[in-house]
RNA sequence: GGCUGGGUAGCUCAGAUGGUUAGAGCGGUGGAUUCAUAACCCACAGGUCGGCGGUUCGAUCCCGCCCCCAGCUACCA
């Protein structure tokens, strides 16, 4: 049996995410996991706040907290969001768990004992008013270049140019203001990417035509610029800490300087990639807990993760474009140096010694714009997943955005489109199919499965059509073309329209019943059907739905034969309240301008 | 600047490993219908496939140059 382990790229700990985090990582995690579920498939959909950096700490003190404070807040104002959006995560773990503190430990000492990790010193910009380091983008000044005044330590946003903070003239803290800086050394670690840029490639090269070409031309796009060694720590107060002072020599007999590394945390891409690993170790504590039984055995986490127990595991990762480069090139070269140092131990060993999985399928996405421009929470441009909730139930946005997913391109947001096609496709098409055929049953047939006529032509090439709609969406969803899965889905449901209108049982009731009683009993069965495949887009409406119909919910993920032979003639059967209300030109008008329209030129 | 992705109908997007009429949804127009949320169903109209040049019997697709949008450029995450 296949089992399916599931991760979305971790949202950020700052703030309240907007619809393009949903779209290009959660959403579709989502709906891909509720698909497999359905499928009967073992699998196991993770996701976490990713907590560690200087944005947190910088908010958190904004916010007069302290960050351990600040994120235990936010990881419950998110984790309230993401269920509330119907996000089916068996585990919403942190990146500064307990678990994931140990695991990126561990693997640091692993990869430092292999040889894969050396120290360098650097040079950091101190801000003496702040009394912290700060990163390059936190320095501003005025650019040696185009003279702009507001340049960023890394690149100045008026010319493009590439800049490192020391270009800057009369640079200053982007935090204070204050220019009461100096640069300082740091010694720092670093992960030598350099050493596996070939094995790297060759990882790559494999995917090819299998991942979506955004992500391999990514990947290979650092490969081809030469890779380089990474640092992986930082200067900061909140996050890992690096625990030097436990790990041995590494290969050239070589100890870490200790004091050198004292205060310093791994940086937040070392740690935030094998919090998907933290987090499955956390999902199983807690399922432990909550059966009231102790802290379970590695074993129990590991087999989604380590060969040979997770042979039969495929992974699957989802996440933004801007996210790839992390994980087809950090993470892999963190996993695959901690791989190639327990194989240089002895060969693996099963559950003790044996190596952790790589991404088997990664699906890139690009972004979601508004309005052709980004969503900005400082601009308050855009939907951001608290107000979206507000507005209107989670199944309007989820449809919306699963049908626009930006898989080849960057897709936008407008409200008039937004409006258009949730309309037309939740209220009119799917909505208004399943209140017309239960309305009739319920007033020309007492609201049961009605029995008796035989099947003709329409039912036969009914049957034909679901059967063969129904195998596309199969293999749209297992391909993982959301965009085109939605349109499949939207099809099927026209199929029932088109039915129902030639079938006409409005109007053979009046000469033929039987015929009547025959249409019906098909309508119910495709309500049945469609409550079955619409669950993984629309799950809240399609539980609505099967209740309707008397149908267990979630149901299994049905085969074109049979598709719709589900109901038992003689069930009772009762038209829901309205499904979808239609979104009114007076709504669009209010939100738009409450949320910002199209920018001016 | 370099690199990566994109530029296709009024709008949002598919697609074509080079080959008769380039597709879908929305929006528009017309028709049909009255079970239903003024819904559904059918039909029609709309495209120099970013520009210029090249290769070819044939280019929207391949090659070159150029323009535009977005992203990355390793200390934002």
């Amino acid at each position: 049996m296949t089992r399916i382990l599931i991760t979305s790229a971790l949202p950020y700990i700052n703030g309240i995410k907007h619809l393009g985090t949903l779209a290009g990582s959660m959403l579709p995690a989502d709906v891909f996991a509720r698909f497999q579920r359905a499928l009967g498939r073992e699998t196991l959909y993770l996701c976490a706040t990713d907590e560690h950096g200087t944005p947190t700490e910088l908010a958190a003190a904004e916010a007069g907290l302290d960050p351990a404070t600040f994120c235990a807040q936010q990881h419950d104002v998110q984790y309230d969001l993401g269920r509330k959006f119907g996000l089916s995560w068996d585990h919403f773990g942190r990146s500064s768990s307990p678990q994931n503190h140990r695991l990126t430990q561990r693997f640091a000492r692993e990869l430092w004992e292999a040889g894969f990790i050396e120290e360098r010193v650097t040079q950091q910009v101190y801000s003496n008013a702040d009394k912290r380091f700060l990163p390059d983008r936190y320095v501003i000044g005025t650019c040696p270049h185009c003279g702009y005044e507001a340049a960023r330590g890394d690149q100045c946003e008026n010319c493009t140019r590439v800049l490192d903070p020391a270009d800057l003239i009369k640079p200053r803290s982007a935090v204070s203001g204050s220019d009461d800086i100096e640069i300082r050394p740091s010694k720092h670690l670093f992960l030598r990417q350099s050493l596996f840029a070939d094995k790297l490639r060759l990882w790559i090269d494999g995917k090819k035509g299998d991942w979506p070409l955004l992500v391999t031309s990514i990947a290979l796009k650092w490969l081809d610029e030469g890779l380089q060694d990474r640092g992986i720590t930082r200067d900061l107060e909140w996050g890992v800490p690096v625990n030097a002072h436990e790990w041995g020599p590494n290969p050239h007999g070589g100890l870490p300087d200790i004091e050198g590394l004292a205060g310093k945390v791994f940086y937040v891409w070392f740690d935030a990639p094998i919090e998907y690993i933290g987090a499955t170790w956390e999902w199983a504590d807690a399922k432990a807990a909550e059966e009231g039984r102790a802290p379970p055995a590695d074993a129990v986490w590991e087999r989604w993760w380590r060969g040979p127990e997770a042979a039969d595991v495929t992974y699957v990762e989802f996440m933004g474009k801007d996210n790839v480069p992390f994980h087809t090139v950090g993470f892999p070269c963190t996993l695959i140096g901690v791989n190639e140092k327990l194989e240089a131990e002895g060969g693996w060993r099963p559950a003790s010694n044996s190596p952790w999985k790589l991404v088997d399928r990664l699906k890139g996405f690009n972004w979601l714009d508004y309005y052709g421009g980004k969503f900005s929470t400082s601009q308050k441009r855009g939907v951001f997943m608290d107000h979206a909730l507000e507005l209107l139930p989670a199944d309007y946005w989820r449809w919306w955005v699963t049908a626009n997913t930006p898989e080849t391109s960057d897709a936008t947001f407008t409200w008039e489109q937004f409006q258009a096609q949730v309309n037309a496709d939740l209220a009119d098409v799917l909505g208004n199919f399943v209140n017309r055929i239960l309305k009739f049953t319920e007033t020309r047939f007492e609201g049961v499965v009605p029995s008796g006529g035989a099947p003709g032509e329409l039912e036969t090439k009914l049957e034909a059509d679901v059967a063969a709609k129904l195998v596309e969406l199969t293999e749209l969803m297992e391909a993982m073309e959301f965009r085109k899965s939605a349109q499949a889905l939207r099809q099927l449901w026209v199929l029932g329209n088109q039915y129902l209108t030639e079938a006409a049982p409005w109007t053979a009731i009046k000469t033929d019943p039987a015929r009547a009683a025959v249409a019906v009993r098909y309508g119910l069965n495709l309500v049945a059907l469609f409550a079955k495949v619409s669950e993984p887009f629309i799950p809240f409406s399609a539980e609505t739905i099967a209740t309707a119909v008397g149908e267990g919910f979630p149901g299994r993920w049905p085969q074109p034969q049979g598709a719709l032979s589900i109901l038992p003639e003689g069930r009772a059967v009762k038209a829901p309240e309205v499904l979808f209300r239609k979104v009114e030109d007076a709504q669009v008008a209010e939100w738009r301008a409450r949320f910002g329209g199209p920018e001016e030129a």
